[in-house]
DNA sequence: GTTGAGCGTT
């Protein structure tokens, strides 16, 4: 359901579209207004035009629930170390989502050389992450013991 | 292809 107001603006967009693209050399009328079109939709695309309220208001979190790998207050960021360095972020996934829904894994590799540093982070519920931490953590995964414990650096106070 | 304490990226 769009705006009409937003409509007329694409309408009238297009039809500026079509004039450059005519002045810019084409002479067909229909390529013109078919570069406006394009041109106006990209502008949709990226200048985010003004929203307007309708009578019923019932998504408050409609642009909330844009990110899915998004932190939010009731999400737990771990912090992974001592991780092997054969096990990948799916590895991972598995492994904490035994314990525990998990929104996000992220494994850090050394940007300069592209090997893996051997820790990373897992993202998962609050209510799950300190019994995955109690679950996880000092246990014997790839022969290698795994450190697990809550992330020094939360973006999102996530506890207080 | 290697190494082994640690706290990170759009």
């Amino acid at each position: 359901m769009k705006s009409p107001v937003n409509f007329a603006l694409i309408i009238c967009i297009a039809v500026l579209g079509a004039i450059i693209v005519n002045l810019m050399g084409v002479s067909s009328p229909a390529i013109a207004f078919a570069a406006g079109a394009i041109v106006s939709g990209l502008a949709c695309l990226y200048l985010p035009l003004p929203d307007f309220k309708p009578a019923t208001q019932d998504a408050p979190a409609s642009h909330n629930a844009n990110n899915d790998e998004e932190e939010s207050p009731q999400s737990k960021t771990l912090y992974v170390g001592n991780l092997p360095y054969r096990a990948n972020e799916n590895d991972v996934r598995t492994l904490f989502s035994e314990h525990g829904e998990v929104f996000a894994v992220r494994l850090m590799k050394d940007k300069r050389t592209g090997k893996r540093r051997g820790f990373g982070f897992v993202v998962m519920a609050a209510a799950h992450a300190e019994d995955a931490i109690n679950a996880l953590n000092n246990n014997v995964y790839g022969e290698r013991t795994l450190k697990v414990r809550e992330a020094n650096e939360p973006k999102k106070q996530a506890n207080s």
